[in-house]
DNA sequence: AAGTATCG
DNA sequence: TCCG
């Protein structure tokens, strides 16, 4: 049985229900896991050093992280210092299941987003391969998502992100403005405290 | 620059 | 209240 993939636009899929509530569970497991071995972090933006709402960590062999100095990856923890965790088994054979690329996802980025946790319209485009889709998976409550256009100006629209959905953003639709309004507290028992979790997963390099 | 606040 |  295969969740239904719905087209929000062309290279842009909402997949309801992609993980069922078993995988959810080893899911959040895993990311204990990840969490004890990459503490999160409070990001801030470039040049102002404002915090974001969001906390986040990454697993793999290149996590994003933003500060003073830009947005960038790299293969440590701004903190700590460590290289990232390994990616869980089964994050990875998500992105082989819905990325529909040839090579293996070099950065999954751990977004913890708390119940009153918003992240602004932005594109993903620190990704020297652009060719790769990015592949995004939903843990615990609802998320308001909203999504446009390839340009800043473009109307946008939203939908409900729940828990076990997952999100592909590739083709046409790869460069597209997204973002979260907010978080329904309360809509989802996977997690301990109110919140979201969503793990967005992508090429970086170019491969060889 | 993935920030917030505020106004029409 | 939502959107820009």
């Amino acid at each position: 049985m295969s969740a239904p993939r719905l087209a929000l636009a062309p290279g842009l899929l909402h997949v309801p229900g992609y993980l069922d509530g078993a995988a959810q569970v080893r899911l959040r497991d895993a990311l204990r896991e990840t969490v004890r071995a990459a503490p999160l972090f409070t990001p801030r933006m470039p040049r102002t050093g404002k915090p974001f709402s969001v906390r986040m960590t990454n697993c793999g062999a290149l996590g994003w992280v933003s500060d003073e100095g830009g947005y960038r990856y790299q293969p440590t923890h701004p903190v700590t210092g460590a290289p990232w965790p390994p990616m869980p088994d089964l994050v990875r054979a998500a992105w082989d299941d819905l990325a529909a690329y040839p090579h293996p996802p070099e950065a999954c980025l751990v977004n913890w987003y708390e119940a009153s946790a918003k992240m602004g319209l932005h594109q993903d485009r620190d990704e020297a391969d652009l060719e790769a889709p990015v592949v995004s998976l939903s843990l615990g409550d609802t998320a308001i998502f909203r999504f446009g256009g390839t340009e800043r100006k473009a109307p946008t629209r939203s939908i409900r992100l729940a828990s076990g959905d997952a999100v592909v953003i590739g083709g046409p639709s790869r460069l597209v403005f997204h973002g979260i309004d907010r978080i329904l507290a309360g809509s989802s028992t996977l997690l301990d405290a109110p919140g979201r979790i969503n793990l967005t997963l992508r090429r970086v390099t170019p491969p060889a």
